[in-house]
DNA sequence: TGCCTATGTTGATGCACGTCAAGCAAGCAC
DNA sequence: GTGCTTGCTTGACGTGCATCAACATAGGCA
């Protein structure tokens, strides 16, 4: 969690996320009923969250790398409401959510800096919303992988090339499509020379094609 | 804002949620963009949220009724992300952030009821992606009728009738389907008994099948 | 009162995506 | 190596919902 902090402060709040935890590829980090104690900061490795509805059906609802947190969820009803899966194998920093409440208390920088972190995920959830709700399958798997490279070059990542940790069907989930959809939109992606596939290698060639297909431009009247 | 707090608390707390403000029907309360100074507690009236893409689409991401927060995506960019609009006349709380940090501060229970609302709206917003990506547009209307009903009889109105503030193309924009399927799924719904429609007014006749339609049980194997 | 605009309903038709199915590639155990 | 499992691709076909269109109804206002 890197906010402008003076050093003692950092020591401060390094003893309340001192504490690490691995988890292996396809372990759960938490799961929907599980008591809430901690929320996770990912140090490395990839997780996917999801929810599952009575019936079976899975939503994929994020992808979480490096930096990003998991599990502010679970604060409302002490329990967490999803499942946090690593798609490899990954090391996390607990951070005991009484431990929070009270350091941020004495650190109005973290105590912001907690709320710019729920905030940042209301907003992200408003545009997972907008995709769902009113984008085409080109669209949205444009707007996904967009979206990959940014949070990957941000991480100091090739900004062309990349290799995805989920499978076509949690892509589809994720996206509200299934995954003979997913597999044909990445084909016709290759057809326009957008970009290259090799399972689940993916080169980004036209990085403004995406992008226009990822966000419509307005169009002239 | 109705917590366990002490009266001294209350005063301290009123003294930052006492401004107060009123929107006319179809006026903005804040729109994308803007600099964000507060957040807003619904007092009475109802509100959408919106955002716009570049293209001009529109998705519809909520629906505000009296005692519900707006605003909170505005603290990661000092900046609205989205429209909050009356769909009738309202009035709302104004509550300053900077105020809310410092208080918070000062009272615990404060601060875990800001961190509880947040997450409430992350949740909700999962539901959303729950919806938006895998159920059919039968699916999502019933649960939009089931959410709406559980949150009006917690205020205490009728638990089986209700007038929608709202027209028929923003509940499609909200459950991401077009007005017309908006309005077919209520015929179908009158047809099967589930409802009465009359414009704008809204009775349940059988809430069981509702909740069944919104929620499948699991399958028998 | 009567016009006007916004909103809602319903039908006919089309398409984007789902469903079903077959085959292939890659990884892994033995 | 062989066989097995999981994941990916592609084709054929079906359907849920969008689109286009016509008309009905209700409120607002001159």
């Amino acid at each position: 969690m890197p906010i402008g902090l003076s050093s003692t402060e950092i020591e401060q709040i390094d003893r309340v996320v001192s504490n690490r935890r691995r988890v292996r590829k396809g372990q759960a980090l938490f799961s929907a009923g599980q008591a809430f104690n901690a929320m996770f900061a990912v140090r490395s490795g990839f997780f996917k969250t999801l929810i599952t509805a009575p019936d079976g059906r899975e939503q994929v609802t994020g992808f979480q790398m490096a930096g990003e947190i998991l599990g502010m969820d679970g604060i409302v009803n002490a329990q967490h409401t999803c499942d946090a899966i690593a798609l490899e194998d990954a090391e996390v920093c607990v951070m005991p959510y009484d431990n929070m409440e009270s350091i941020s208390r004495d650190f109005p920088s973290l105590q912001n800096h907690i709320h710019r972190v729920m905030s940042r995920e209301l907003v992200r959830d408003q545009g997972m919303m907008m995709m769902l709700g009113s984008m085409r399958a080109e669209e949205r798997l444009a707007a996904f992988l967009v979206n990959l490279t940014q949070r990957l070059t941000a991480r100091g990542f090739s900004a062309s090339e990349m290799v995805l940790r989920m499978t076509r069907e949690e892509i589809g989930s994720y996206l509200g499509m299934k995954l003979e959809t997913v597999s044909r939109t990445f084909s016709k992606f290759v057809d326009e020379a957008l970009i290259e596939v090799k399972q689940r290698h993916i080169k980004i060639v036209n990085m403004d094609g995406l992008r226009t297909l990822a966000a419509p431009e307005a169009k002239a009247i």
